[in-house]
DNA sequence: AGCACGCCGACT
DNA sequence: GTCGGCGTGCTC
């Protein structure tokens, strides 16, 4: 008898699998993982066939090792990696590799069990929520669950997956990481006890198998519900009954390297494979996955009504009066008066990289493309204004256009600056910086518990300080400076200005009293400070989908972004250029570039860039699929910088 | 991924 | 001449 192997060592585009011998060997399985050599080193496969028929060609076939003593991969999941193969034209064992433990032959380490702790009653859901909740269950196609901040969308979940459990269904639920707090493992922990399988990049390689075979060992008498980020759809747990998409809009839902899926699409997948319920939740859903639900494919749910007792916070727009002003009088006073009533305050400052971005230092405008809506950075060597997409570039003004001044290249603080200034104002205040600089994730809880215990009164930090975090104590927001988050770094920049905007300001005030939100801004008359103002995601929508079709950006097209990487410069370019011309002309896509990365030197290759859009994705798909191993292959790319 | 093979330019 | 960098193709 011979075995048909998908081999892990075998790298290669191709989805050929490798022919063993089974020989003595029991246990062979379809989806069953086997020890075997590959080239000259000892190597994992998943069996994809068994058949008597030997491989046509004669080649000396070798034994299969051993198989390994855990489950075979569910039918589901070798489904799911045959769609992700083709779907984000992945190689193979890329794949693979995301389905199996991450240490495969190691011997099982006991197998720990969660501390039992009794089961806590959900807690009973508002009105509000329990009709979006007999919504979900009644819709009958997959859900996006658009609930504003506060509105208590974890209950809906918890009660779901509770339904699904009672009817010996597991649940997923994923997670962006950064929102895997033990504050979040703590609370599922108590719902759902010994029946919680947590996973994360924190757990021991040791844990992490405990937690796979733990899967796999699920049925219908003993369901599971797997808490974890983008991996856990990967988890062999049986009789799926439900997937659950927390935060759907983060950008940790696309991963970054080989295969680089999209968890939303992937979920939906999945859930479409085993018949389970889908539902993707947010305040503020990507403009994509809205536009899904607009056309049909997905069920809105809204459920608008804030389930804790506090109203939205109050958001003042301030205009800031020097460019290098940090604290405004307005921002000043109102951490002075948070500090006296011993109230917690966060500071907010996007600070993304320090490329010359052009923009005008008195007004805040943006210089952009005219083709591809994006910033144009300023080129010294050359003088020039030049597009990072496209290449298309300009002599840079001598005024702004929009109001005469002739400050134009913005100059940039960072939180460090914050802090600094911080201090020297607030002589008295306990001041924490949270950035991706200081984050350790073991440190991240320490500090996290610092705030809880009252032990901290200002808190400084970039994007992640707006996400994930409940702090009960927080009552006043300062975004120092909004201008950074407006910059067009790239197509969706807006998109993400809106989401992290708002969800940072919703931070404010959670609990017990309104919150207080300051945004400082060179601009306060940009239409998109009313629209945060008033929590207005329906107006912001529409007239970013407007944005969006006119210069052909998702929903309205499809993005393929590419890389390629020779020794040679000249010859990547080369070989980019021949790309461009076996296409054009043959295919409705348009190209943009190629332009050279930045930094254009990754290890010993230059990388140059080209992104191709076209409104039929099976052609974006044909076109990566024939391209060899010096190109690496990104369909629905998150951005295109 | 590794490893062998084969091409071409550079040098004791 | 041959040594070595680099691109290409193969691994049951």
């Amino acid at each position: 008898m011979y075995a048909e192997v998908n081999v892990i060592a075998y790298r290669g585009a191709s989805r050929r699998t490798f022919t063993y011998l089974i020989g003595e060997s029991v246990g062979v399985r379809i989806g069953g993982l086997v020890e075997i050599r590959f080239g000259n080193k000892a190597s994992i496969g998943i069996v994809h066939k068994i058949t008597n028929l030997p491989p046509p060609k004669k080649i000396k076939l070798q034994n299969i090792k051993s198989v390994l003593d855990i489950s075979p991969l569910p039918k589901h999941l070798l489904v799911l990696g045959e769609w992700i193969i083709d779907y984000y034209v992945a190689t193979p064992a890329s794949v693979w590799q995301l389905m199996i433990p991450r240490n495969p032959t190691t011997k099982p380490s006991k197998q720990f069990a969660n501390p039992s702790h009794e089961i806590k009653d959900l807690v009973r859901l508002t009105p509000a929520q329990s009709k979006a909740y007999s919504k979900i269950l009644n819709s009958t196609k997959p859900v996006l669950l658009q609930g504003a901040m506060g509105s208590g969308k974890t209950e809906i979940y918890f009660h779901l997956i509770d339904a699904m459990l009672r009817v010996g269904k597991s649940a997923i639920l994923l997670m962006p990481e950064i929102f895997l707090t033990n504050q979040m493992i703590e609370r599922a922990q108590r719902h759902f006890a010994d029946k919680l399988v947590v996973t994360h990049s924190g757990l021991t390689p040791a844990e992490r198998r405990a937690a796979w075979v733990r899967c796999s060992n699920s049925s219908q008498s003993s369901p599971l519900v797997i808490l974890g980020a983008r991996s856990a759809l990967f988890m062999p747990v049986n009789n799926l009954g439900t997937i659950i998409v927390d935060e759907c809009h983060e950008q940790s839902y696309k991963q970054d390297s080989s295969p680089r899926y999209q968890s939303e699409m992937v979920a939906a997948k999945l859930a479409k494979i085993t018949e389970a319920k889908l539902v993707l939740g947010s305040a503020t859903p990507s403009i994509n996955t809205r536009f899904l639900a607009d056309a049909g494919k997905l069920e809105c749910i809204k459920l608008e009504e804030r389930a804790i007792s506090s109203a939205h916070p109050h958001i003042k727009i301030i205009q800031k009066n020097q460019p290098a002003e940090i604290f405004s009088t307005e921002l000043t006073s109102a951490i002075n008066s948070a500090l006296k009533q011993q109230k917690l305050t966060m500071l907010y400052l996007n600070r993304r990289g320090t490329a010359p971005i052009f923009t005008c230092n008195d007004c805040g405008h943006n210089f952009e493309c005219p083709h591809c809506r994006v910033n144009l950075h300023l080129h010294a060597d050359s003088m020039r204004l030049i597009c990072h997409i496209c290449n298309y570039s300009q002599a840079p003004p001598g005024k702004c256009p929009a109001c005469d001044n002739t400050n134009l290249r913005g100059i940039g603080i960072g939180t460090k600056a914050v802090v600094q200034k911080a201090s020297e104002l607030f002589e008295n205040a306990r001041i924490v910086r949270i950035d991706r600089d200081s984050f350790k994730p073991r440190e991240f809880n320490k500090i996290l518990s610092e705030i809880a215990g009252g032990k901290v009164d200002i808190i400084v930090g970039t994007q992640m300080i707006g996400r994930g975090i409940d702090l009960a104590n927080l009552h006043l927001v300062g975004i120092i400076d909004a201008d950074y988050d407006l910059i067009n770094i790239d197509y969706n920049s807006l998109e993400r200005a809106f989401q992290l905007l708002s969800q940072t300001a919703g931070r404010a005030g959670r609990r017990k009293d309104r919150g207080e939100v300051i945004i400082q801004t060179k601009n306060p008359d940009n239409k998109f400070f009313e629209l945060i103002t008033n929590n207005d995601y329906e107006s912001f929508y529409q007239s970013e989908l407007a944005l969006r079709k006119k210069y052909s950006y998702p929903p309205y097209s499809y993005l393929l972004k590419l890389e390629c990487g020779f020794i040679s410069s000249e010859l990547g370019r080369q070989k980019a250029l021949e790309l461009i011309e076996k296409l054009t002309g043959v295919q409705p896509i348009s190209i943009l570039g190629p332009v050279p990365a930045h930094p254009a030197l990754r290890g010993r290759r230059h990388i140059w860039n080209l992104i191709i859009k076209s409104r039929d994705r099976k052609i974006l798909a044909n076109i990566a699929s024939q391209l060899d191993a010096h190109w690496t292959i990104n369909l629905d790319p998150f951005g295109i910088s």
